[in-house]
DNA sequence: CACCATTAAATCGTGCACAATGTATAAATT
DNA sequence: AATTTATACATTGTGCACGATTTAATGGTG
């Protein structure tokens, strides 16, 4: 039973998987020592930002933007509140839901971080048009294979 | 003292950041039920495809290809070894050198794995010059930013 | 030869990330 | 009212991923 395949699958270099990959970790190293300086991982700098764009969401809200797991969220929110960054109160009118907001500490570490997209930009190497291109396709990507 | 902040800054959307990170994770996610049947986990398949193209790598030439760390390589190497996929063995010029090669095992389960860039492709949405252009863009990004 | 810096690899601790499982509440059905 | 079903959230276990430390081998240099 024969595999249809083309040699561009044989090659590592043409595996644009392998490239996101990379990328995506080379990334949340360059954010690193900055956001060590603030006490955050890369995760959390992402739930800062989400929190501090959108001003209120709860956990379910929370993990369809970032498409993360109760799982994953739940210790990572309680290591936050823990911190005093971020406020969990549960809903009155329905105790299974718990809401989320940021507290002023969250808020200023969250402000403290934003020059982290310009320090992307500008290492990037990519053009204004190539970087729009970029966040376009990506954008496309990500929606088509997460439904 | 003010920090230069354009409004691009504060919303979710606009950080590159975000979708790439969540397009790997998407990208796994998709990629897993099949790499499952075949027992193996998402950097186990990259280090497979690797040394499928490359033949023959040291410990440290795979960590440079893949961008990773002895302390992420070492146990992974290990469970591969211990399931018959690769081989290690000390070089006996230097031995501090660790040679990787695959053994047919290895060998069987990466071309089962051959439909997996297909699978990217068509769930993609992209069309044939986006992901081009997607290829391009990701490694000129990534070959910047780690140097 | 001995000394020191470098390098290869392994080990350890912390934090995601996900699957699987468990628990509690709410809503729907009988 | 009682039972089922679905949903929200928590818990547990495995496997990366990285920084930091450790061990061991190599390669100069005096």
């Amino acid at each position: 039973m024969e595999i249809p395949v083309n040699n561009d699958n044989i090659k590592l270099d043409n595996h644009l998987c392998f490239y996101i990959y990379v990328t995506s970790r080379a990334i949340q190293r360059m954010y690193m020592p900055r956001l060590k300086q603030l006490g955050l991982t890369y995760p959390q700098y992402l739930v800062l930002v989400a929190l501090y764009d959108k001003q209120k969401l709860t956990v379910n809200e929370l993990g369809r933007l970032l498409d993360l797991e109760y799982g994953t969220l739940s210790p990572m929110l309680k290591r936050m509140t823990d911190r005093g960054l971020i406020s969990k109160v549960r809903s009155t009118e329905d105790e299974r839901i718990v809401e989320l907001t940021l507290l002023s500490e969250g808020k200023l570490k969250r402000q403290q971080a934003l020059q982290l997209p310009q320090l992307l930009a500008s290492n990037s190497g990519l053009t204004d048009e190539e970087w729009q291109q970029m966040v376009h396709l990506t954008e496309k990507m990500f929606k088509n294979i997460s439904e």
